[in-house]
DNA sequence: AATACGTGGAT
DNA sequence: TATCCAAGTAT
């Protein structure tokens, strides 16, 4: 691991910032003004999620929710049909209870600083971190995995970033580089870098603004950083979905409140074996393949009717269109519709 | 420390 | 197609 001179590291800082007040992606809708509750919504939109995929739901988001109090005060209903599509559910979940906290229990006063920060539901270490340089100024680094990336190369830091310990190596190392005056500019414009010449795949070091402070792409190794563990394959799993009709009403079933899609309406899901389970009832050719984080579903249509259990309802098209349902339900959808 | 938790894009 | 990635957190 490379260790950097004071004097270097007042180099980077400015080759860095400089770089960044001229190209960085200052158009970006939470970098129109550094509101701690503009920049909470965007952090949690964009945890594990693509900038180009949030920018339509943040813009709708905070239409329809201007303020932290307007969000502490909206039905749950509604935060979840504008989260609908985006996954990760407890994020939308979270966040609302995280501005109920704000709005209510705090009066509307923020929290400034990185670790009290981490009392909001859905804020971690990262998003605290983000906040509190964005909008407060606190002189701490945003660990992500853009900044896994982009240090590891830099510095040549060979830990895991898989391993849960390696944040803190990280931490620790990033600290002391952090720009005492523009804490949160310095954060973006490594989010920035790590998004442009510093990417996974295909890098262009060679032009990059810092391509001098980078200890990897000098030895030739830039592409064995950051060093990170592989995930095991999503398991494979077979369900038969059960299309049952009344009238010109659908059978929904509600999720348990825990686990995968939790509390969210879809057909009834039941796991099968083997496709030999269902002996040539499926009303579709193929089957819907949905891929979660760690599942492989592989969902079969089934005709069936039903009287509906508890937690089972049939709903019309114009009560299950105001529903927020998870993309798998959609694909299902699509799919009945394509086999009639 | 491992694992659960969504979805869509890129190669 | 398979695999990995994309501004992580909760348990």
């Amino acid at each position: 691991m490379e260790l950097w001179s004071e004097n270097t590291i007042e180099e980077f800082r400015r080759q860095l910032l400089t770089w960044y007040d001229e190209n960085g992606r200052a158009n970006l809708p939470w970098r129109l003004n550094h509101e701690p509750y503009r920049v909470l919504v965007s952090e949690i939109m964009l945890q594990q999620t693509q900038v180009d995929t949030v920018l339509p739901y943040y813009e709708r988001f905070m239409i329809a929710f201007p303020t932290v109090q307007d969000l502490a005060h909206a039905p749950e209903t509604q935060v979840l049909k504008l989260w609908e599509g985006l996954g990760y559910y407890s994020r939308a979940r979270n966040l609302q209870k995280a501005a109920k906290f704000v709005a209510d229990d705090l009066y509307g006063n923020w929290p400034e600083s990185s670790d009290d920060l981490q009392e909001l539901a859905g804020v971690g270490p990262y998003t605290a971190a983000a906040i509190a340089s964005i909008s407060f100024n606190e002189v701490v680094p945003a660990v992500d995995g853009n900044a896994f990336r982009v240090f590891s190369r830099l510095l040549k830091i060979d830990d895991d970033i898989a391993q849960a310990k390696t944040r803190k190596i990280f931490y620790d190392a990033i600290l002391p580089i952090v720009d005492p005056q523009r804490p949160g500019d310095f954060n973006q414009a490594i989010m920035d870098l790590g998004s442009s010449y510093m990417t996974a795949k295909n890098p262009d070091s060679e032009h990059s603004p810092v391509q001098a402070f980078n200890a990897a792409y000098r030895d030739g190794v830039e592409l064995l950083y950051p060093v990170k563990t592989k995930k095991p394959k999503p398991v494979k799993q077979l369900f038969v979905a059960t299309v049952s009709r009344k009238d010109n009403q659908l059978l929904f079933e509600k999720r348990p409140e825990t686990g995968l899609l939790a509390d969210f309406w879809t057909f009834p899901l039941t796991q099968i074996n083997s496709i030999e389970d269902i002996k040539g009832e499926q009303l579709n050719i193929k089957p819907v393949v949905h891929v979660f984080t760690h599942r492989r579903w592989e969902i079969w249509l089934v005709k069936h009717q039903i009287t509906p259990l508890e937690n089972q309802k049939y709903l019309t098209q114009n009560e299950w269109q105001q529903l927020s349902l998870p993309t798998l339900q959609h694909k299902l959808l699509k799919a009945l519709e394509e086999c009639d």
